[in-house]
DNA sequence: ATGAAAGGCAACCTTTGGTTGCACATGAGC
DNA sequence: GCTCATGTGCAACCAAAGGTTGCCTTTCAT
């Protein structure tokens, strides 16, 4: 019933500079630690854990360049991620719709004649 | 183009805890904090707190009743979640749909004429 | 009244996200 | 070839978050 879901790239992908990290990289087809850094609120050594992370569970890879390493997204592994981002969107969204169903079934019966 | 989301809210969903609770919550229509430590690998006062943090971004509300506190679900503010989860999932996918689409594109325009 | 069960509070530990500071490597320009 | 600027990496340190244990208070049931 409930979606069973990868705790890491779930968690990868929880945290807001992550995010607009993942975002940059798209849209910018990659980056540097350093790039990313002057486009974010936080420094460069904070912006390369936060790469360290992804780069652990597979969102990105670094390609060495000259004194560089240059930063890209994994599409494959991105777009598990955001599989499993709508299912469990869309279980939830079903489960609502349930219980929303459910709860007007219980105010019909109730009252079996509504005045009027 | 980014999509613009409520960050507490997601990060209260992004604890994989806090999304156990929360599946917990809808199936069983509502716990305390000690219910729910029985189904979850955490010790009560985990769970109390998850649920603190859950209360403040309004995603549950409590009940006394007695000596307990009965915690459920506010759907409304549960629902506005939902949305937002969907609204990065589908914002990421049609992402990687334009970015694949670039890529054959170019792919293309390079081979004008394959062999064969 | 008294004991068991639920909850709240506080201290403490570990992990994580963030910072500063410094050392190392490498590319560019002279 | 030397030098210097730039990009990384590493380590120490700090604060917040998640987790635990221990203890105290409240409340229901016997």
């Amino acid at each position: 019933m409930s979606v069973v879901v990868d705790d890491e790239l779930w968690s990868a992908v929880g945290d807001p500079i992550r995010r607009r990290m993942l975002d940059l990289l798209l849209t910018d087809g990659g980056g540097t630690a350093t790039t990313l850094s002057e486009r974010l609120p936080v420094t460069r050594q904070a912006v390369a854990k936060h790469l360290g992370v992804l780069d652990r569970v597979g969102l990105v890879h670094a390609t060495p360049s000259g004194r560089e390493r240059i930063y890209a997204v994994d599409e494959a592994q991105f777009a598990r991620a955001v599989a499993q981002l709508s299912s469990v969107g869309a279980a939830w969204d079903a489960r609502l719709r349930r219980i929303k169903r459910i709860a007007e079934a219980i105010q019909q019966s109730r009252e079996p004649r509504p005045e009027g």
